[in-house]
Parts: C-alpha cells; structure tokens; sequence
DNA sequence: TTATTGACGGACG
DNA sequence: ACGTCCGCCAATA
C-alpha cells in the first residue's frame, strides 16, 4: 500500500463515520477507529496527517475523528482548524465541552467496516 | 545517514 | 484530571 492508497482507505473509513458521532485516530476500545479499521493500527499519527491534506471544500467528514481521549486536538497557536472542527460537530450536534466529546455518548467504534 | 517532527496512543506517577 | 515519558513510523531536514 502507497501513501496515496492509504490516504485513499483512510478517507473511505471517515466516510462510514454517521452524523452526529465521532471516532478516533486509533482507540483503546477494543473495536472500532480509523487506524484498525484500515488494518494499520500503528499508524495513528498518519490517520492525522492524511486528514491534513483535505482540501476545505471537502465532503470528507473530518470533524467526526477526534483523540482517543475525546480531545479536539489542537493544531498548534495561532491555528483554527480545532475550532472549526468544534462548530461543525455542534452543527450537526454533538455536545462538545472545553473543546472534548464526551464518547460514551457519542462515539462510534464499529469493530469493522 | 542521523535527527526531528507530528490532527496519536498508552502506561505511570 | 494532569504532566511526563516512551512507542510508533513516514516525511522532512
């Protein structure tokens, strides 16, 4: 699998993720986030880096992959990508507080796809 | 070729 | 709940 084939499974798995709920890069939940269910359950830090290369006019929903502790993650000072990410998931929703999800209540971690 | 860097995760104090 | 370290691995310097 090349770089662009993973980006490829990576952005097919957020597709599957419903509205209104969240998923992480890679959980501790025995089943479920993006990095297992692609079969590359190391790669949590590339799942993150796959999504930095969507262009924002995707149809890609990006917001509903979050940290595996509920944490929007910041993408450094002077960035507003998390904040972006917090509206559009209160746009369709889920309840974010101090910039967390609460994933008892909203996450989705299917053991496959 | 070695060192650093991440939209990360987990163990431990 | 929180900070610190360590494991992870492709890209980049």
């Amino acid at each position: 699998m090349d770089g662009g084939e993973f980006h490829a499974s990576v952005y097919e798995a957020v597709r599957q993720i419903p509205p209104g709920r969240v998923t992480s890069y890679r959980s501790y939940h025995d089943s479920g986030h993006i990095a297992l269910l692609i079969s590359m359950p190391r790669h949590a830090r590339h799942v993150g880096n796959a999504l930095k290369f969507l262009p924002e006019d995707t149809d890609v929903p990006w917001q509903r992959v979050i940290g595996a502790s509920g944490q929007i993650s910041s993408r450094g000072p002077g960035t507003t990508g998390a904040e972006r990410q917090r509206a559009a998931l209160e746009d369709e929703g889920v309840v974010v507080q101090e910039m967390r999800v609460n994933l008892n209540q909203f996450g989705w971690f299917p053991a496959s796809l």
